[in-house]
DNA sequence: CGGTGGGTTGAGGTATTTCAAGGCTCGTGG
DNA sequence: CCACGAGCCTTGAAATACCTCAACCCACCG
């Protein structure tokens, strides 16, 4: 129970609550608080640990040289992050807002996997989990339209925020266009258009707080 | 040596090869052969047997509802491909030319994991790689220029083709396309500015065969 | 030989980007 | 308390990278 402090009913793989029979000695776990736009790790950096999103939310992304982004992944709440099958970090991690994670040390869990073939079993499908997010994700990006590609983005944090109703979106428009590999202006646009149709709706004049109204017609937008 | 049947020295990871301690007995194993454009699995079905490329190429895709096809990997001699960890294929395969494979049952080799840690191991590395190159991938679609993916799709299967000189390649520029996220008119004319900046060379009329004559020039354009 | 399957190239169209302006919110400091 | 600037978002207009459509070439093959 010692890694399981966060558990909530849900149908979500629970990674760190998994590996809860890994005794305290063998995994060093503390807790790490990081202001808004802070870098939890950079890009080509030695993994020391892998990450859980106690609160808040982060992003993973890798630049180009003339600083283009592409954002590979959000993280949000109960998400691992940050696992590494080599030794060096394919992403830079940045928190969108403020944040605080979990922390394990990536070395005693790997030695933790040799003899544990439970471990072994959850690093693998955490892999695979996030393989196949970015199998789907290379689809949206090489062959769907903008509008598809917002579409889906709503409907995968609709699914992933858990939250009834109204969906609080951490990210600005930047950040979603970069997950999209779009501009932000497009970004925009898209979700105007969808306003216009009814399918969706704003809350407050922040515009972060968005409120699926057509669920099924945003469903029929995403190919 | 009952799987390694194809090693040869190469930096390259020899999956199927690692895996020789398994008895014969577990793992049964056959071979197969596929004419150009048939396919090996589909989207969706059950994943029986994972493969290993012998002879020819293969190609992976997701279709949309429209017709629009993202190919996510091209499976070149001696990769392997088709390993799920799920129960169930996230692509269809198809044999871009002739092509014969190894096949491997995916249940037995999921029981000898269990047991096994050099296996379980094994699994984890190539879902890994699968990983790294689809993380890489998404920026390519979602963040370079046109020039910038065909430029990235040549350097890589210049260094995938172990050829020497003139790489040959099996897929058309329709394939690449798909790959690349573009149409086969922008993949053709990338590569006559590539070729017409003294980048590459043709052989032959096919324009299948293309030769390498500026590598560095070529790696500037990769960002 | 005629047809088919690649491949290239041109001309025109369009989705998305780029550039620019303006509005709203919020925090900070006078 | 209000003014101000910074950050975020939207919207319009113009530019452009890429797509679409079409013509043509060439190799291959029955």
């Amino acid at each position: 129970m010692f890694l399981n402090l966060n558990a909530t009913p849900s149908n979500k793989p629970r990674f760190l609550g998994e590996l809860s029979n890994v005794s305290p000695a063998e995994i060093a776990l503390s807790e790490f608080k990081y202001r808004a736009g802070a870098e939890v790790f950079g890009e080509a950096e030695p993994a020391e640990y892998i990450y859980q999103v106690i609160d808040g939310a982060v992003r993973s992304y890798k630049l180009l040289s003339d600083g283009r982004r592409q954002i590979g992944a959000f993280h949000l709440v109960d998400d691992i992050f940050g696992l590494e099958n080599g030794g060096v970090h394919r992403f830079t991690a940045e928190a969108i807002v403020d944040t605080s994670v979990r922390l394990v040390k990536r070395v005693s869990l790997a030695h933790v996997a040799e003899s544990d073939v439970s471990v072994a079993r959850d690093l693998l499908n955490m892999t695979a989990t996030n393989l196949k997010h970015a199998e789907d994700h290379m689809l949206l990006l090489g062959r769907k339209t903008s509008l598809e590609r917002v579409a889906a983005f709503l409907l995968e944090m609709d699914h992933r925020l858990t939250a009834t109703g109204v969906m609080a979106l951490p990210m600005c428009r930047r950040d979603i266009a970069d997950y999209l590999g779009l501009t932000l202006e497009t970004v925009s646009r898209a979700l105007s258009i969808l306003q216009s149709q009814g399918i969706l709706g704003f809350l407050g004049q922040t515009q972060r707080q968005i409120v699926l109204l057509d669920r099924p017609k945003l469903a029929e937008l995403d190919l």
